[in-house]
DNA sequence: CGAATTGAGTTTTTT
DNA sequence: ACTCAATTCG
């Protein structure tokens, strides 16, 4: 059997091409993870290409396991799998391993968004940075500037006008401190090893003559310091296969640039363009309900998106009184559907445009006893605790880490004062210093760092440090947070060494940690309706799909409205969120509702009217009657303790 | 030092 | 409406 079989012509074609560059522009649902890992089994396997010899860069990690595990399939356990990763993972390896030629011990730890926030207030204030800059912004223009692989020393040169006077001197420190931390935030992460080739022409040869096959998916959501960086990859095969599609572009706000997919045959004069237009994921219904909406894009080339599926439902429209009816009619649906047997829990999805609107979704939900998921929300690894215990192995994995230092120094509270972390900074985290003051045995623990294992070198660091007692104080938030603890501490038993451990939490999302109504459980396989953004929706798909808040001023977003290429951002998330569809979708809006304390009476959302009218159903409360006279639905809203108020 | 009160700022989010 | 951070008070 060869790897081609149950591949349609185009997708065949896409993954048999392999002498040169090439795009697959791959439309929602045309089976692009599949032609990806097609790709990846053809080359090793008909092609005779070694593993070692392939480079797979993925948007996330999660989509780089699941391609992992679908090219093991296909290939048998035994045969090595290639590099697969982000662009961020790739980076902090080949700097990890080179990264003492830039000066950068190998033992540098990763500053995420906090720890830079942390960072950049302290320098603020010893620079003397007038009170009301807008730190955010600052940091913001910092992490654009690396994105576009503006240095600060050019940025002092161009910065104009008072604000970038002092985001300049920022930048400066910032970066100054950093080295001093021996740590790199995530920008520095592309930009240190695009530093890296250049000055050292050699390495950039060999890594570039060792990646004969280079494969990047979701290239429309692409920065330019990632762009740069493939380019200088892809320099000696020219083998560099880029998978994405411009409608799906997203991610502008954090500096990706769908101009790079635009531009790829400009980039690559030689690439061969493969088009997968048919979708095998929806209805017809809703594939031309998307292609209508996303055609009033002037920035938009035509995939021309068609399937062979049946036409399907309707498209329901509904208008809600405000947004605790909207989130009534969602469960109403739901459990209707769910009690007739024909849809379980899983099957649905609640897509919005902010995180605030799930709030009332989520109060229906507990009181019909409808079990959800909330992905996204507040991060496992940004909660106080785990940043805590972080904190505690990260200076004991790299002793001048100092914003650790900064968070960890007196907590719990040991009577060390802002004096005494002054004095502590200044000796740049002398040990014996810190053991003097703060009576922490942490030289011990540096020194037998990797003779025990990661579990227990942070059972320990916890113990000694008091932080176990302080937490164990017999409330309940206190039990809480040792329950994430122990969270902690099941994921670091899978690591052998801390810095694997910590290289891993930093560049790895939050292990599914959802947040449940009905238990805290991590399995992600429990029969549930999942609650997310139009973002966090990007690749998946449902059997049917709400999307909520139709409206001028949620989609398109309100700091949107001023810019036309903003309004084309948001019609494509509109486009991404139909077409995770399979069956069904449905689409509300609010006559008024209450969004960050004021009540707001927005219009009809204009990607509504952009949907030709014979697809769509327009549902009213009448029409929510037929449910709830319904006698199953009836009797189930009996049996509910909470059964006020039901009445629509 | 730590608790209590006031105040600003609330799009999207991965790495 | 609500959170989170910064400042002020005991």
């Amino acid at each position: 059997m060869s790897v081609l079989d149950s591949l349609n012509p185009q997708q065949k074609e896409a993954v048999k091409y392999f002498d040169g560059p090439s795009l697959i522009v791959a439309g929602p649902g045309s089976g692009k993870t599949r032609v990806l890992t097609h790709k990846i089994a053809y080359l090793i396997k008909e092609r005779g290409v070694s593993p070692f010899e392939i480079l797979g860069i993925t948007f996330t990690n999660k989509a780089a396991n699941e391609i992992k595990e679908r090219v093991g399939n296909l290939m048998g356990a035994s045969t090595r799998v290639p590099w697969l990763g982000t662009f961020h993972s790739m980076c902090a390896r080949i700097l990890r391993k080179e990264a003492s030629l830039l000066g950068i011990s190998p033992n540098y730890v990763i500053y995420d968004t906090d720890d830079q926030k942390s960072l950049i207030k302290h320098i603020a204030k010893d620079l003397d940075i007038p009170p009301r800059t807008n730190l955010s912004v600052a940091l913001s223009s910092i992490s654009s500037a690396k994105n576009e692989l503006v240095t600060f020393e050019d940025y002092e040169k161009y910065a104009y006008g008072p604000f970038q006077k002092d985001v300049a001197r920022i930048y400066r420190e910032y970066q100054k401190r950093l080295h001093q931390s021996n740590a790199l935030d995530f920008d520095d992460l592309i930009f240190k090893t695009i530093e890296l080739f250049s000055l050292n022409e050699g390495l950039r040869d060999t890594y570039s003559r060792r990646f004969k096959y280079i494969l990047i998916d979701e290239y429309q959501d692409t920065n330019h310091a990632q762009y740069v960086i493939s380019k200088l990859l892809a320099k000696n095969h020219n083998n560099i296969c880029a998978v994405g599609d411009m409608s799906q572009a997203i991610y502008s706000f954090r500096g990706a640039d769908f101009r790079n997919i635009l531009n790829f045959q400009r980039d690559y004069p030689a690439a061969k363009i493969f088009n997968l237009a048919q979708n095998y994921r929806s209805t017809k219904t809703i594939i031309d309900a998307a292609k209508n909406i996303i055609k009033h894009n002037d920035n938009h080339i035509d995939l021309d998106l068609w399937t062979q599926n049946d036409k399907g439902d309707l498209i329901s429209l509904y208008e809600a009184e405000d947004e605790k009816e909207e989130s009534l009619y969602i469960g109403f649906n739901i459990i209707d559907k769910v009690l007739k047997g024909s849809s379980s829990y899983k099957d649905f999805a609640v897509l919005y445009r902010t995180n605030a609107q799930s709030r009332s979704v989520e109060e229906q939900f507990i009181r019909l006893g409808i079990p959800y998921k909330l992905i996204g929300g507040i991060k496992f690894y940004s909660r106080k605790e785990i940043k805590d215990a972080l904190s505690f192995l990260r200076v004991i994995q790299n002793p001048k880490d100092s914003v650790s230092w900064e968070r960890i120094i007196n907590t719990p509270p040991r009577g060390v004062g802002k004096k005494s972390v002054d004095d502590l900074s200044k000796s740049g985290w002398d040990l014996s210093l810190i053991e003097q003051k703060t009576r922490l045995p942490i030289k011990g623990l540096i020194r037998n760092k990797d003779a025990m294992p990661v579990v227990e070198l942070l059972d320990k660091i916890l113990d000694v440090s008091g932080y176990n007692e302080y937490l164990n104080d017999g409330t309940e938030e206190g039990l809480y947070r040792l329950e994430n603890l122990k969270e902690l501490k099941s994921v670091a038993s899978q690591f052998l060494t801390l810095e694997d451990f910590l290289e891993n939490v930093s560049l790895v999302e939050a292990l599914d940690v959802p947040t449940t109504n009905n238990d805290r459980s991590i399995s992600t396989d429990k029969d549930t309706v999942t609650l997310m953004t139009l973002h966090s929706a990007k690749g998946l798909e449902f059997k049917e799909v709400f999307i909520i808040g139709m409206e001028e001023g949620l989609l398109p977003h309100s700091k949107s409205l001023f810019a036309k290429e903003d309004i084309e951002e948001e019609r494509r998330l509109c486009y991404v969120g139909i077409t995770r569809a399979k069956e069904k979708i449905h689409l509300t809006y609010t006559r008024s509702r209450l969004y960050l304390g004021s009540m707001n009476s927005n219009i009809v959302s204009r990607f509504v009217s952009e949907i030709p009218g014979e697809y769509i159903r327009f549902n009213t409360k009448s029409g929510m009657q037929t449910i709830h006279m319904d006698k199953g639905l009836e009797k189930y809203l009996d049996n509910l303790e909470d059964s006020r108020d039901f009445n629509l």
